[in-house]
RNA sequence: GUCCCCAUCGUCUAGCCUGGCCUAGGACGCCGGCCUUUCAAGCCGGCAACACGGGUUCGAAUCCCGUUGGGGACACCA
């Protein structure tokens, strides 16, 4: 078999999604599991919507739940003549052809033909007209495939087969010269030698629109996979309305990237009646056979549970790496800086079964910090009924 | 509207491919008990599901068809 080579490719319109994550991992843990290369790629082709500081969330967050990366971060805004030259390449064969209908016109006849009930699709009036120097602003479309039919074997969701007919020429080159998601995405994944192209299931219809381009570029074509969406609550794809999306937010909250990536991968994944997993564990018994096809509900309540677990179980040192920064925040630096490590892993092993997320723990700890520095376990546990009703009064 | 995907406890899931071991297992949450001077943790126990309807079969959660329900896609967004 060859090398596996993977990526995650999000697009850098707002902080990173916990959906992106799973994404991301999944890939990461494939790479991994087969000794593989995890690509990362910014989709910033969408001049409007991309920031700069949406890219430096993404590698935030990507570094704070510890996905590295072997190649990259590439960005598509830097391979804008690859994009460009390959439309060309289609032009020339006669697999694409200039559009000169105006946005306006085609959000019109879309509207239209949504209203008779008809699909929405590019009714094609440009297909035939042999545009060879458009006059002023023209997109360039794909010549689909109107006859037979796609079939892409998912890694995820097995055999799916679409008819060819429901294909749209879809534009390609936009007529600011940027090219679309489709395009790109195919190129790039052609170029950079991606064999399993693993992304969220709502680019299930997106790839018998890719499938042809591959072909008509001569590129092979690469298994596709499919993870199922994450789901609120109301069974609606998981939006802000249900609570923090940001990965970043649930560090801001006190989960530990372990438990995050624990949670997340056992959000569709599973191995038996296992619910904890080292990483190393993760990246040993990893495979998309035991992908569940159907979407999940995400379940905070079991997100907290599994957060108290890896604050329970870590070594104390390393809580106390992580909530260091906590307490400066909380005000307490100078109190901090007075105690040793080993007095904080003390008082860690001391508070930590109380308490479910970093946060909780700060406030658990912070009673104990006007106490004498010459901390003695025996001498704490004695004490800590006294230490503990306090607090519960504050709560 | 058209196309595509999905369907086991409230939720995450095991089992389904290779029908009988399933009076359907585990986990979260919930309820009760034990432990504890109180809380938490821990331990023990309980409630709770094969969406529905037809087939196939000696036998179906497991295979087939249909229905219903949920989700996704149909942009010069990704």
């Amino acid at each position: 078999m060859t090398q596996v080579r993977v990526r995650f490719a999000p697009s850098p319109t707002g902080f990173l999604h916990i959906g992106g994550v799973r994404t991301a991992l999944f890939n990461w843990l494939y790479a991994r599991r087969h000794h593989g290369t995890f690509v990362l790629r910014i989709e910033d082709t969408d001049q409007s919507r991309s920031t700069d500081q949406s890219i430096q969330a993404i590698l935030e967050g990507m570094n704070w739940v510890g996905l590295d990366w072997d190649e990259g971060p590439f960005r598509q805004t830097d391979r804008m003549d690859l994009y460009r030259d390959h439309a060309m390449k289609l032009f020339n064969m006669g697999r694409a052809y200039w559009c000169v209908c105006k946005p306006e016109e085609l959000e019109a006849r879309r509207k239209e033909a949504e209203a008779k009930g008809l699909s929405p699709r590019y009714d094609g009036r440009c297909r035939n007209l042999g545009i060879t120097n458009p006059p002023g602003e023209a997109a360039l479309r794909f010549r689909a495939p109107q006859e037979g039919h796609t079939v892409v074997d998912d890694l995820i969701k097995g055999k799916v087969v679409f008819d060819n007919n429901v294909l749209d020429d879809l534009i390609i080159l936009r007529s600011n010269g940027y090219p679309t998601y489709n395009f790109s995405v195919v190129v790039d994944d052609a170029l950079m030698g991606i064999t399993h192209v693993v992304r969220g299931d709502d680019h299930l219809t997106n790839t018998p629109r890719q499938v042809p381009i591959f072909e008509a570029l001569g590129f092979p074509i690469p298994r596709f996979g499919h993870l199922p969406m994450i789901l609120g609550s109301d069974k609606a794809r998981l939006s802000k309305r249900h609570g923090a999306t940001s990965i970043m937010a649930y560090k801001e909250m006190g989960y530990l990237p372990e438990a995050m990536v624990n949670y997340l991968v056992r959000l569709g994944w599973s191995y038996g009646d296992q619910e904890l997993f080292t990483r190393e564990e993760l990246i040993e018994k990893f495979s998309w056979d035991h992908v569940q096809k159907s979407a999940a509900v995400f379940n905070p309540d079991k997100l907290l549970w599994m957060n108290a677990e890896y604050i329970k179980t870590s070594p104390p040192q390393r809580i106390v790496r992580e909530l260091i920064p906590l307490l400066v925040r909380a005000g307490l630096e100078e109190d901090v800086r007075s105690v040793s490590e080993e007095w904080l892993a003390q008082l860690v092993v001391l508070v930590r079964e109380r308490t479910k997320t970093l946060t909780d723990m700060v406030t658990w700890v912070t009673p104990y910090f006007g106490w004498d520095v010459s901390f003695d376990k025996d001498a704490a546990k004695k004490n800590l009924t006294a230490a503990i009703a306090p607090v519960l009064a504050k709560l």
